[in-house]
RNA sequence: CGGGAAGUGGCGCAGCUUGGUAGCGCACCUGCUUUGGGAGCAGGGGGCCGCGGGUUCAAAUCCCGCCUUCCCGACCA
């Protein structure tokens, strides 16, 4: 809502779309595309055009002025970086993948995929003493990440616009609080943003650190899943999430380990077809997973799931590889027999069932009726599944159920992970002594949004988004309509545009000479949540019509309210959830 | 990086099987008529058929190589 100087379509960088371009996959991305909001330079790269430029600066405006209400100062850090601040936290090589290099004749520089080194460098020196702490502070950047796939538009892109705030504490309690002030900043953010956004515990991926919330959208065509517990409210995302125990059983007495051959049958689908085949009674649930991995050490660790579910590999660990199982059987390795420096780890669902069947460690064998703690041991349960739908809550007696979903903000308590590492992040105690300080780090993708807002509010088709007003290019727009639009028609236009426009209200007139459909159309594509139709017909009641696009309603107006109504409209609206 | 699809005026597509010097719709330009929901008539402009090589008298079309884009997967703050 911040355009109120009035505008005119005549002036626009507009131009009617009848097709959209083949490769918008996405409902949002043929909107935004067809009503010229963006348009693609190479894949992942795309320019906001005047009216996708508009919706951005008001997505960055409430977030400005929410993250200025929670006490955190507005700065700009550089997007053209220094590698030696990369080497110096060792992220030039954890994130090397997604790193764009540059080498100029002045040096070797990366293009910010994210600020933490540079926020430090630029803070640090202004952060001496703790008297000088608590500090918050954000800024609204570019950032670049070489991604291996871009994808629907706005969503995944390579260069893309975050609002990124960091903090800087004495301890991990203020390190919390502040924390908790960009938490709830957020949650204002995408309310008023017209996003239901829900906080997910998350995990913590390359940033580090300990506690930290992704702020998710409900979408079909997000690329994330998280779990949710109707019951309790529990929710996480699917790579954080664990699911509460599952009751376990005693293992059978009357079952003894049998060993079939079984040639060319490495995987569990293949192998349970070969184990029928001879008349063994199993299926995939039945069968156990046994994967190699191998940890921080180096140390060979043996995994055990269930054969239907997939493994969530632990913090700190990896799979192994081919190399790496030398001395085990690829495809047919088993959770028996192995030697004391292997150790065995198990998700608790192998307490499930009585027995399983599993790899038997040599090529070509299977075997059948093996069970926990007779035929084979486990050095340690830990949670090693990823959850499905279905699955019980770990907070409650609730079940957990998936939700696809789009992130458009993460929380981070970082802690001493950055800190702790650069000499230069410390500040003096009150007893004197050099500490390094607490940091927090948070980021929403500001360039992503626009993709999320009109994913929820355009038709499955994406032919028009109607927008929330609090982000609309233009809350009003007005059409003289009625045969030949008589100077009368185009005369209440003019001035209702002017007198909107004056009201603070952000408005668009349609002064082109074109046919009602073509002009009718090109609005939609523009999304205003009010339409003004002025008609000879309407006129002559001495009215005017307001559409109110968001329900779907039109109603008559007394041209002399018209401003006074669009105003009760335009608040209403910009309260109301959708 | 694996699997699939596609590159032909600004956009959407046909032509390719069976080689013969490029076409349709929309958009654009000019004029007239229109204007309460993607207008009508008449006239007009615009293409290195992704790039490079090869076969051939002749290549958008056949062959080889490469590039780009999109979708699924892997990956992902």
């Amino acid at each position: 809502m911040l355009a109120l100087v009035p505008m005119r379509t005549s002036e626009l960088v507009f131009r009617s779309r009848r097709e959209v371009p083949q490769d918008a996959e996405a409902a949002s991305h043929k909107a935004l595309i067809r009503g010229n909001y963006i348009r693609r330079l190479t894949s992942g790269v795309y320019s906001f055009l005047p009216l996708g430029y508009q919706v951005l600066r008001n997505i960055e405006h409430i977030v400005e002025e929410e993250l200025d209400r929670a006490g955190a100062s507005q700065l700009l850090l550089p997007a053209l970086q220094p590698v030696d601040i990369w080497r110096a936290t060792g992220r030039i090589d954890k994130m090397a993948d997604v790193l764009f290099r540059v080498d100029g004749k002045s040096g070797s520089f990366v293009l910010g995929p994210t600020h933490e080194e540079a926020v430090i460098e630029a803070m640090s020196p202004d952060i001496e003493s703790y008297r000088d702490l608590p500090k918050l502070v954000y800024q609204v950047q570019t950032k670049f990440r070489d991604e291996p796939r871009a994808r629907f538009g706005l969503m995944r892109t390579r260069e893309f616009i975050m609002a990124d705030g960091y903090s800087f504490d004495i301890d991990r309690e203020t390190m919390r609080q502040s924390y908790q002030r960009f938490y709830e900043a957020y949650l204002a953010i995408f309310a008023r943003l017209g996003l239901q956004a829900e906080p997910v515990e998350a995990d913590a991926g390359s940033i580090g650190g300990d506690v930290n919330h992704e702020f998710m959208v409900a979408s079909s065509i997000g690329e994330d899943h998280f779990a949710r517990c109707g019951d309790c409210g529990y929710q996480a995302n699917i790579e954080a999430a664990r699911a509460g125990a599952h009751p376990p059983v005693a293992v059978a007495l009357d079952v003894e380990a049998v060993t079939y051959s079984t040639p060319n049958a490495p995987g569990i689908e293949i192998a349970v077809k070969a184990l029928r085949d001879l008349g063994a009674e199993v299926e995939v649930g039945t069968m156990l997973k046994s994967m190699l991995l191998v940890d921080e050490t180096g140390a060979r660790v043996i995994a055990l799931i269930p054969g239907d579910r997939t493994l969530k590999v632990p913090h700190g660990m990896r799979l192994a590889t081919d190399a790496e199982m030398a001395g085990f059987a690829k495809g047919y390795i088993g959770p028996q027999g192995h030697s004391s420096e292997v150790r065995v780890i198990a998700d608790p669902l192998v307490l499930t069932r009585p027995s399983w069947a599993s790899g038997a460690n040599k090529e070509g064998h299977h075997s059948v009726g093996l069970r926990v703690g007779v035929d084979f041991e486990v050095d340690s349960f830990v949670d090693l599944v990823v959850v499905e739908d279905g699955d019980p809550c770990p907070r409650c007696e609730g079940v957990l159920s998936l939700v696809r979903s789009v992130e458009v903000g993460h929380t981070f308590q970082l802690g001493l992970t950055y800190s702790g590492v650069l000499p230069q992040a410390r500040y003096r105690s009150f007893e004197g002594e050099e500490l390094p300080y607490w940091m927090g780090c948070y980021g929403i993708g500001v360039t992503r949004v626009p993709a999320v807002i009109a994913e929820q509010y355009c038709s499955s088709d994406g032919d028009a988004v109607v927008w929330p007003v609090a982000v609309a290019p233009y809350v009003v727009s007005i059409v003289g309509v009625g045969a030949t639009k008589t100077n009368e028609v185009t005369a209440v236009a003019a001035q209702l545009h002017e007198s909107i426009g004056q009201s603070g209200v952000s408005v668009l007139l349609e002064d082109r000479n074109i046919s009602t459909g073509v002009a009718m159309r090109d609005l939609e594509l523009i999304g205003s949540p009010l339409f003004c139709i002025v008609g000879a017909r309407s006129l002559a009641k001495g009215v005017v019509e307001l559409r109110d696009r968001i329900h779907d309603q039109t109603i008559e107006v007394p041209v002399e309210e018209i401003v006074a109504t669009i105003h009760t409209f335009s608040r209403d609206l910009a309260s109301e959830r959708r």
